[in-house]
RNA sequence: GGGGUGGUAGUUCAGUUUGGCUAGAACGUCGGCUUGUCACGCCGAAGGUCGCGGGUUCGAGCCCCGUCCAUCCCGCCA
């Protein structure tokens, strides 16, 4: 390497010596009799003074050029120093300059203040230019050292790590796969791997014990801003072990990323908690534990209530739930409006609500309680003056889920007002267990599993499938964190009698599927199979919450948009002919 | 597949409510000046397919219909 310094390295220590830097120019500043340009490469800044006469050229240049300079460290004069810059106590004043590449006007500024506010569209179609910002270095750079963590924890605790194919087969349940036309096997495709579930279950039985890799996925569903069509888990799987092992794994495994990637300490054991709990109290699988506002059970006060509607339910077999938004009696109009919209988006009909004023409650539907109601609700709901109750009167499930984003809509709200304030650096780490292994799907009329088939039903439950399979439990686990799913994971099927009931009996599959898919992975459990389970973490999820951003984009490398494009390469773009023949593809 | 928000100069936005003069601002760019700045400063200039297509109108950035793109959410994500 021809240079002698990074930029972001150099300190009074250097002061008089000749150094060689090359960097890019991260802004310059004319004076006419003299010139500034500060220097930048992925250390930081350091700023060279120029005399423009002796380097005429240096003075046209554009913003991120990459040029190299040679010269001497110098030390600022007191009334020069600048202390917003690492190296703002020295410059180097250059004696020699060699222009490598005069870039053009930049599309948009680069300027952190300023780029912040670039639409993405713009900033990913020239990725390579938002990359240099410091921010987003420093997000790869936190990805990166939470990677090299994770394997560092894992290689130390007995683990191999297996690359495992991405060219898969397609699956019949799950999420819609990628198709990859094979040339050599006319008509035939594979699937681009939606996860390393069963290679790295056959691994088990290959008794490897103790596997995992940093595994690409991919899924062709609609996006959001946590989900891109590919992305990365933190992949893994042991035999020989209970769930209790897993947790003791994880939880050590995030203790060393915390520690090395955060210079914090993360309080273990992680708290755990029950799926039926999690929807009670928070109304959602992964609930966000910053804050209280929790959702309570009111169905028993309006069991025999003269309001029909709430009655109704409750003889149906639904339930009413409720959520104090402690304070939000201020709520404007429109406010009130998107609550609604929110609840009729979770799949409520309306979004009934009393108001606790000074002169009593406000509300479309408290003239039909009676007395008795009103204190027993009033009591439940510890309702103060200032407060907004939300009900929602319907299946258990969904009543959950309506309230469980009222909730986060209400915590939102109380933010804004600045009455409710979440610390940006706290980080709650849950367990949720005891997930039901089944859930009815009313539109194709039998069971389908709640995770994924392979997924172990709890001992005891066993005998249950037949009779109440809705009762059984799974041996799953989710981690979740701030309200986020991190990873899932659970004790597999290792008893090939036991899948194939679940595949047949329960699930419906029909058999000749079965033997098509999965026949592979029977076979393979009647040759010594081992108790075996795992977990899969979001590695992108956990990188961008470890970087305070709510989106994956800001800490993948080249992200796809919404439609799933890269603008900077715009890709997917159209087959040759000759490609598509080959591939023995014809279009109608 | 459905709903919300947005698309105006290279960038970020105002202008759309109530259709009406040559569509503005800031930053950037270009030219000039400037020897201690670090978001340098001062003077001047250029820069527009108002996403695209159609319609209404004497007249459309603004109203109507369609469409494309981005983004957020629902469905979906075993």
């Amino acid at each position: 390497m021809r240079h002698t310094h990074s930029c972001g390295e150099l300190t009074v220590q250097h002061t008089t010596l000749t150094v060689d830097l090359i960097g890019w120019v991260h802004a310059k500043r004319d004076h006419g009799g003299l010139l500034f340009i500060d220097l930048r490469d992925r250390t930081g800044l350091i700023q060279l003074v120029i005399a423009p006469q002796k380097f005429p050229d240096l003075v046209n240049l554009h913003p991120e050029s990459v040029i190299e300079v040679m010269g001497t460290v110098m030390l600022r004069s007191t009334e020069t120093v600048n202390n917003h810059l690492q190296t703002g106590q020295i410059e180097v004043s250059v004696e020699q300059a060699i222009i490598h590449n005069a870039s053009d006007v930049l599309p948009f500024s680069l300027d952190e203040s300023r780029a912040e506010n670039v639409s993405e569209e713009t900033r990913l179609t020239y990725r390579y230019l938002d990359l240099r910002r410091p921010s987003n270095y420093q997000r790869l750079l936190r990805r990166h050292k939470i990677a090299a963590a994770v394997r560092n924890y894992l290689n130390d605790n007995g683990f191999l790590e297996v690359e495992l194919p991405i060219l898969f087969k397609t699956t019949p349940e799950g999420a819609r796969e990628f198709l990859v036309p094979s040339r050599v096997n006319p008509q035939q495709f594979y699937a681009l791997a939606q996860s390393p579930q069963q290679y790295k279950q056959m691994l088990m039985v290959a008794g490897l014990e103790r596997y995992y890799s940093i595994a690409r996925c991919f899924r062709d569903e609609d996006l959001r801003a946590d989900r891109q069509p590919e992305f990365t888990q933190i992949d893994l799987e042991m035999s020989f072990i209970e769930a209790e092992d897993i947790y003791n794994l994880i939880e050590g495994m995030l203790r060393h990323v915390w520690k090395n990637v955060l210079q914090k300490d993360l309080a273990l054991p992680l708290k755990r908690m029950r799926f039926r709990e999690a929807m009670d109290r928070f109304g959602s699988d992964k609930p966000d534990t910053r804050f209280v506002l929790e959702i309570q059970d009111v169905t028993d006060i309006f069991a025999h209530s003269a309001f029909k509607v709430f009655a109704d339910v409750v003889a149906t077999g639904g339930v009413i739930k409720a959520i104090n938004g402690k304070g939000l009696t201020d709520l404007t109009q429109g406010e009130l409006k998107a609550l609604e919209d929110s609840a009729k988006a979770m799949g409520a009909k309306g979004l009934a609500f009393i108001r606790v004023e000074e002169s009593g409650w406000k509300s479309p539907i408290s003239k039909f309680f009676n007395e008795e109601e009103k204190v027993a609700l009033a009591k439940a709901l510890s309702m103060e003056v200032g407060d907004v109750v939300f009900f929602a009167a319907e299946k258990w499930e969904r009543a959950c889920t309506i309230l469980g984003r009222i909730r986060m809509d209400c915590a939102n709200l109380l933010q804004r007002r600045g009455r409710l304030s979440i610390d940006g650096d706290r980080f709650d780490l849950l367990w949720i267990v005891d997930f039901p292994l089944l859930t009815y799907d009313d539109e194709i009329g039998h069971y389908v599993a709640t995770h994924h088939p392979f997924t172990a039903p709890v001992p005891e439950d066993i005998g249950l499938l037949d009779s109440d399979p809705h009762t059984v439990r799974g041996q799953h686990y989710d981690l979740v964190m701030n309200g986020v799913e991190l990873g899932g994971g659970s004790i597999r099927i290792h008893n090939c009698d036991l899948q194939r009931k679940i595949f047949h009996e329960i699930l419906k599959i029909p058999r000749e599927v079965v033997e098509d898919r999965f026949g592979y992975m029977l076979r393979a459990f009647r040759f010594g199979a081992p108790p075996h389970g795992g977990i899969a973490l979001g590695l992108d999820r956990l990188a961008a919450m470890l970087s305070a951003t709510t989106s994956i984009r800001d800490v993948i490398a080249f992200p796809k948009t919404q439609r799933g494009q890269d603008l900077m390469c715009q890709s997917p773009s159209p087959a040759s002919q000759k490609q598509l023949r080959e591939l023995h593809i014809t279009f109608k």
